[in-house]
DNA sequence: GCGTTAGATTAACGCTGTTAACCTAACGCC
DNA sequence: GGCGTTAGGTTAACAGCGTTAATCTAACGC
């Protein structure tokens, strides 16, 4: 996955900014890198920094502290997510995008475990994204807000049983209802304890009961 | 929550080892507030020792190091779990168990953020309490076994749909399907980008679609 | 050519988990 | 009853963490 969101600046004396944002681009490539191998909290400032042959001191000309490194790489990520979303838009019926699109999600989550844990697995209170920085309701930033639109759109056509009534509440029951699987899988993989299934076939079975136990009749 | 399993030991010069035990517990008690406080992460050590007028060290001498006293807690946590879903197993039909454990087991969870989040939301690879001190398949300690082994009833007794033949993957798609919504409820209770509903209620109706989606007809 | 600017470095601070060395009170034993 | 042993506790210290103040230096605009 790039990093850059936008195009590098080009111009004559604008190679500084330039310069300065593929240093930028570094620090953020090494540290999702180690991010993803090691976890946010085992991953130090100085780890990243020697990667790309830093002080650690570089960095904090780059971003305000850790946490803005974190919340940086959430950024792109959610966008990422959304974008891996899009498409899926185009599907008519309601109820068959939201098995696409889960399907989707649980896809992204089982391919990008690192990210997937700091995007949803870890406390960020504190931690969050600009509302200025991601258009909430334009499904090519907001996963959720897409999902609640199509949970509406089906609740419109009449496509639910009678006790649903609300679109955010819906939303929540199919995205836990994935989350659930993609997490514990994240945080439990190598627990003995568990007899784990297949994900992928756990989650088509699971996509499967909750459209069931939702539909009209 | 005590956090003592077993009565103190009586006896005449044995008190050695009562009190060595009542500092054990203390420390855990301390370590235990603190956890549910502030995160497993953010508690130091020397908070914890601070807590109950020791030193740092004190510490050392009743664990091996802070994993050893996490693991201690998720023990007797996954115990405690046990223990709250047990007088269920009184129910005789297998729906109506599982509908009464998954309400039961949010509950635990809502009711105890700090330790759900240790003991389902951390990466506990290495953190793996020994196989020996939970005896895996008996209700009264193994809440996953005992969720299992209602699955695998009802299987029996042929209340589930065709496709459904794994025990497991039954048990894992009603299991990850609650634990969903306790989660990302810890995780992002506070994130402003999600309109959250009331979350018994939504477990209820989640609890509901999950059985209506797996049940034969 | 020169003052200014900004990316990068060195050195250090306070904090973390952890450990070696020691201290001391209570034990079993003669 | 005195004594070596044991074990819970402390002090002091280590390496590594995120972070910051002070500094260095190379390129910029004028």
């Amino acid at each position: 996955m790039s990093t850059s969101v936008n195009a590098k600046p080009a111009g004559s004396a604008a190679r500084r900014v330039r310069q300065k944002e593929e240093t930028r681009d570094r620090i953020l490539d090494a540290a999702r890198d180690l991010f993803v191998a090691n976890g946010v909290e085992a991953t130090t400032m100085r780890a990243i920094a020697a990667r790309i042959d830093y002080t650690p001191t570089a960095i904090y000309h780059h971003f305000r502290d850790k946490e803005a490194l974190i919340e940086e790489l959430c950024y792109l990520d959610f966008r990422a997510l959304a974008a891996a979303l899009v498409r899926i838009g185009e599907i008519a019926d309601p109820l068959e995008r939201i098995r696409k699109m889960g399907w989707a999600y649980a896809e992204f989550g089982f391919e990008n475990r690192g990210q997937y844990q700091f995007m949803f697995m870890t406390q960020t209170s504190h931690i969050q994204v600009d509302d200025s920085r991601i258009q909430k309701n334009n499904p090519e930033q907001d996963a959720y807000g897409f999902l609640v639109q199509t949970v509406e759109e089906g609740l419109k056509k009449g496509l639910f049983r009678p006790e649903f009534q609300d679109e955010h509440q819906l939303a929540q029951i199919f995205w836990s209802g994935l989350h659930g699987l993609i997490s514990l899988h994240i945080a439990k993989a190598d627990d003995p304890w568990i007899t784990w299934r297949d994900p992928r076939s756990t989650i088509r079975l699971s996509i499967d009961v909750m459209i069931r136990g939702t539909r009209r009749q």
